[in-house]
DNA sequence: AACATGGTCAACCGCTAGTTA
DNA sequence: ATAACTAGCGGTTGACCATGT
């Protein structure tokens, strides 16, 4: 099990990423995905090892990604699912279309855990970050948990979808949490059974998916150097979703069960 | 105006788990 | 069964910027 021989130093270039370079890799992918991060930067003729260009991609680059302010209900849905999953940020992520783990993890270091720790202190409930007298924030805008098609990038039958379980207010609460868990837990195990569980158990390759539906790509770095917001769609690993509803069930399951361990 | 300090965030590092030969 | 390899994750770093003194 030896430690991936990543980047040999050689030659290959680090730091901050050119436009150039940018686009170098958006064109890269468009035309052949990203099945192979370490052959790469190699054939797309980047002097970059493919560790980089693949976070380079995840975090800034993908069509998907939802620049921006966190808003007070996404920063809510990270202290909610924090509380669950700890610091397992791509979790976090799942649950956050368009932010990335890396983006939530910074949030989370430079504002949230402050910001609760300020209020532990005064004796708050952590469990509101807006707490009674921030009710008009500047920042406010309606969140997007997702606003096209949840499938977009997925090919998976474990969606769990949010926006029609919230309504009244998009920020993802435990009671919401544990009720989307009801809901979607025992129709993704169906779907799972019934349609592909056997044949293609879990896909977590969503290249040539997103080949297809990368569009648009031309504007990227006018967006990103703009910081657009980029209302697009969900995160494509919606098989961790399948993970964590499961993981939380058990939890809930555990907490009331009188069922003795062996 | 010049410097110090703190906040933010993109990028890197090192590790683990999973896959393949 | 094992070694070699890759992808992905979480922790950390450092450059840049804003603000304070």
């Amino acid at each position: 099990m030896g430690r991936a021989p990543c980047c040999e130093k050689m030659g290959m270039k680090r730091g901050p990423w050119t436009p150039e370079e940018d686009q170098t890799l958006i064109n890269y992918i468009h035309l052949y995905g990203h099945s192979n991060w370490r052959a790469l930067p190699k054939h797309a003729g980047l002097l970059r090892c493919g560790k980089s260009c693949r976070l380079r991609w995840i975090n800034y680059l993908r069509p998907d990604i939802k620049r921006g302010n966190f808003t007070p209900q996404e920063e809510q849905t990270i202290i909610n699912l924090h509380e669950v999953l700890g610091n397992r940020w791509s979790a976090i992520a799942a649950k956050l279309p368009g932010r990335t783990d890396n983006e939530i993890k910074n949030v989370w270091h430079t504002h949230l855990k402050k910001r609760l720790n300020k209020n532990q202190n005064n004796g708050g409930d952590a469990k509101d970050i807006n707490g009674s007298n921030d009710t008009t924030h500047e920042d406010k805008e309606p969140v997007v948990v997702h606003t096209t098609s949840p499938q977009q990038f997925s090919n998976s039958t474990t969606t769990l979808d949010i926006s029609d379980n919230n309504n009244k207010d998009d920020t993802m609460s435990h009671e919401d949490i544990s009720a989307l868990v009801d809901e979607s837990l025992h129709e993704d195990i169906s779907a799972l059974v019934d349609e592909s569980f056997w044949s293609e158990v879990v896909s977590v390759d969503n290249s040539s998916n997103n080949e297809k539906k990368i569009e648009g790509w031309e504007g990227l770095l006018e967006r990103n150097s703009k910081r657009h917001s980029y209302n697009n769609s969900k995160l494509y690993n919606d098989d961790m979703e399948f993970w964590f509803d499961l993981f939380t069930s058990c939890r809930r399951i555990e907490a009331f069960s009188d069922i003795p361990e062996f």
